[in-house]
DNA sequence: CTAAGTCAATCAATCGTTTGATTTGGATGC
DNA sequence: GCATCCAAATCAAACGATTGATTGACTTAG
């Protein structure tokens, strides 16, 4: 079953970290695929066309790769936040702007779609990366889209109503990786080309864009009180 | 490191399959908490109180406790559907029996709460049990929830639209098992209590019923022409 | 007695990791 | 230009530990 690649021109020094990078994104494809556990530092380097030994060399242990790939191949969240933050956009701007962030690693290659679905996946198995994930990547983009709702809610402070919304818009972001399997099951066309991509867009614009007015109009209805407990 | 439960009394022979019980909600919960691959027979046996025997004794092998695990302790969807299939269900009532199906394992014990995440996570390691999950768990609660999208909508046949819309809503439950992690790093309180939770069930009743009507909006806003393509 | 159940001990396989030798590209001294 | 050296990089081989699974003897209930 073990299929070694039979003869690649066995890498003649080509120094600098070329292996280090043929590594990296080997990992990154296993482990989004099988999980970390299932994954064998054989299995990695035989992908990669390097050694066994390598994988010491480069990153200490397997752990280390892992490390490695979850944060160097991962695209920093500023330039995710920026897309809908920007006070002096729509509500509406602000969710397109929130959803491509979503929507755009899908149309790429695997690389990107690899990745996400390695960040989906620490969310059923923490294992400290996780939480530093959420440190460090969720929970500023959280807080921006929660100052965003405030903001075309007209709320001074977050509360915890806010929060949960801004819980549920994201969700509808985070289903289309995580429940991408699922999806293709029930209803392929779906995500079959770019263009139905851009109609994901568009709907989630809008049922998110539903859900704020809801939302909006519970608070309005609410009685005068100030500081109302809940209902 | 490794430390034996001391001195159980040693089952003397409890008869009947009180082992095989024993196994299947340990292996629950260690699965459930680790996945397949980092749960070690050993450990399940361990946490068991039986032998390490006993598990192939019982299931043939560690992938059919699996199995065992993930078929045997998973209620019917029936019973789920029935909840917010019925006809004479308004939408509000439909969607609350929707929801009531996300949010009351989470109020139940660790059992049902374990027995979602082994599910949940299932869908991230594809392993041929998924598939049958979602042909014969998911597939059915989709089609039932599209159906009564459809009756609301006034809708003769469900076009992908609908599908989307029924995926997105029943997203918005999903994610609260999925993402329960993220959401008590980023908002404890959304699900310290049962009243929180059952606030969860009001806004998101509130949150799909705003999606349905932005749905049914658009599509009264559409050009007259029937089978029109798209935008 | 028989058969179901339980147990400690052990199997072969695979795991992550380490070792020590070997190869390579480029700097150095002449 | 040439021989020399060195550190970086690569490699095959093996390590000890752990894995899932099996064995065969022992215990108990019917």
């Amino acid at each position: 079953m073990k299929m070694v690649a039979p003869d690649l021109p066995r890498h003649a020094r080509s120094d600098g970290e070329l292996s280090r990078e043929r590594l990296l994104h080997s990992a990154l494809g296993l482990f989004a695929q099988h999980g970390f556990a299932k994954t064998s530092t054989r299995q990695i380097a035989e992908v990669a066309g390097t050694n066994l030994a390598a994988i010491s060399y480069y990153f200490g242990d397997k752990a280390g790769l892992y490390r490695a790939v979850f944060f160097d191949l991962h695209g920093k969240p500023e330039e995710d936040i920026a897309r809908y933050s920007d006070p002096r956009l729509s509500l509406r701007q602000a969710l397109q702007g929130l959803f491509i962030g979503f929507l755009e690693p899908l149309k790429q290659g695997d690389l990107t779609r690899s990745c996400m679905k390695l960040h989906m996946r620490e969310m059923l198995e923490p294992t400290g990366l996780w939480e530093e994930e959420i440190k460090q990547g969720i929970k500023p983009m959280h807080e921006a889209l929660v100052a965003v709702l405030c903001r075309h809610l007209g709320l001074k402070r977050a509360d915890d109503d806010v929060r949960r919304l801004a819980i549920c818009v994201a969700a509808l972001g985070v289903h289309l990786h995580v429940g991408r399997d699922v999806t293709d099951a029930l209803a392929p066309r779906l995500n079959a080309s770019a263009k139905a991509l851009d109609q994901w867009a568009d709907r989630l614009v809008m049922y998110a864009e539903a859900m704020v007015s809801a939302e909006a109009q519970r608070r309005a209805n609410l009685p005068r009180a100030a500081n109302k407990k809940s209902a």
